[in-house]
DNA sequence: AACATGACGCGTC
DNA sequence: GGACGCGCCATGT
């Protein structure tokens, strides 16, 4: 067997790195565009572990019910919050509307973004 | 090798 | 809605 190209890790940033301004995703979704099906726990910790300078757009992640996932009072959840209004989301007590904002990205045209 | 971590998801009550 | 349990598993220590 061949060595992977890319780390798992790896293959979660340039997922979220294609989350366009003004969309969301969660964190199961982007487990599975990754080729990592039911890892989502996986995805917050990669971006947890993401360099800062890869300037990823995590913002742009929420859970399963459109929910930002840190606590309400935390520093995280206040920019989270922000960082998505800046771009036009509108967030109401932590939540979006998924049915609005969720990214559904065309399939060839991902295919074709991503290296691995 | 064993263990804890992790910004989760889903079903059930 | 909320609380709880369980599945998930790469990574770091």
């Amino acid at each position: 067997m061949h060595k992977p190209s890319f780390s798992n890790a790896e293959r979660i940033w340039q997922v979220v790195a294609l989350i366009p301004p003004g969309k969301i995703s969660s964190y199961g979704v982007i487990a599975d565009l990754a080729g990592l099906p039911g890892r989502a726990r996986y995805v917050s910790r990669a971006l947890k572990l993401a360099n800062d300078e890869l300037n990823l757009p995590w913002h742009r992640v929420l859970n399963s019910q459109g929910r930002i996932a840190f606590d309400k009072q935390t520093e995280a959840f206040a920019e989270q919050m922000m960082l998505l209004r800046l771009e036009g989301v509108d967030v109401k007590n932590g939540r979006v509307d998924k049915t609005q904002y969720m990214w559904q990205p065309d399939m060839a045209t991902l295919v074709m973004q991503l290296s691995f």
